[in-house]
DNA sequence: GTCTATACTGAGATAGAC
DNA sequence: GTCTATCTCAGTATAGAC
């Protein structure tokens, strides 16, 4: 062993951030305090400094963390050349990420007025990222005639917001498969732009 | 004067609630304390509890007091026999609501959570009844086959989620009128369920 | 790396003078 | 109805022993 037993960073490290994530995703970020999060982990308040500066760095290092995976996930997609094709991947790949990381996807949500102003605007710029990519898209489409959006910005964030809707109801223990929603919400958005 | 010139209540009282709707709104309810809408009113923090019994109850009253507000509102719109007709009616409205009182739409999305049980149970059950209403409109749309939509319930929270994007981005000196705004989201909501 | 202990600050709420 | 003063508790964060 090359470690001492009592050596557990490699452990209690990730252990805060799952415990942190939950916790701000269940209660808010003003709302749990450093000792909920210490009491999750199993240690006690001040060993947390061994893991992030103070609270307020932790809630950013979670949010960066999440869209920077996010903005990988999406480059790593095949990008299909029909603007149609491309706007099914995107709602697709959209409600998959929600649901593979609901948690992640709700403080990204919730928990931006809690950034300092430095970290909001960092945050939000890959989040601009990640939504221009849909922009993108319907604009592709409005040049080749299939999609009819008056105003691409606003549709933008009208897609966006449909798929969304998926965050607030859907059950992994529920009725629909995640490939049922994905079909559902797919069908509502193409119809929505399409000419 | 029937009033000393101390009594207040019938100014302070609405004061109150109006900086609590403020700051709730923009930092949320567990980030905003007591103190802090003592200040804004212009009083110290043991005044305000002439005005609510403690803060979990001044919450619930504004989240009581909106939704109760936005019933009475929609129990007072005309009901077109057409679905077609009472959908459109249902979207202009629901944007006009939204602009109209976007701090207290804000926390009814957010600070859900932050009402104990009991509280959110009753508020719960009033944005239910709103929600319904839409429901309603989409059923009676797929049985006249004006509408198409697989699934009524989840196409209900797809058409809140894709108004309520507005909320996002809309700025009262934007370079869209509300009715602009209206006319675009009806139309894709419209296209989005239409057989 | 974690603990105990604690400094310091601010929270919600109450009591009693005016 | 509001103020001042205060109680009690919990918050973030740090120091130093182990």
């Amino acid at each position: 062993m090359a470690r001492t037993q009592g050596s557990h960073s490699d452990i209690t490290g990730p252990k805060v951030r799952e415990a942190a994530l939950r916790l701000f995703a269940e209660h808010g970020y003003a709302a749990v305090s450093m000792r909920q999060i210490a009491a999750e982990v199993g240690v006690q308040a001040g060993a947390l400094y061994n893991y992030t500066p103070d609270k307020q760095h932790l809630l950013f290092s979670l949010l960066h963390e999440h869209m920077e995976g996010l903005l990988a996930a999406q480059a790593a997609q095949p990008v299909p050349e029909d603007p149609v094709a491309r706007l099914e991947a995107f709602c697709r790949f959209h409600i998959r990420q929600n649901r593979a990381r609901p948690q992640a996807v709700f403080i990204s949500y919730m928990e931006l007025r809690s950034l300092t102003p430095e970290h909001f605007a960092e945050i939000g710029r890959l989040r601009d990222r990640y939504e221009a990519g849909l922009e993108a898209v319907l604009k592709a489409g409005q040049a080749t005639g299939a999609f009819s959006v008056e105003d691409t910005r606003i549709a933008t964030f009208a897609v966006i917001g449909l798929l969304n809707a998926v965050n607030v109801w859907f059950r992994e223990d529920g009725r629909l498969t995640l490939e049922e929603v994905e079909r559902l919400h797919w069908d509502m958005v193409r119809r929505a732009v399409s000419a």
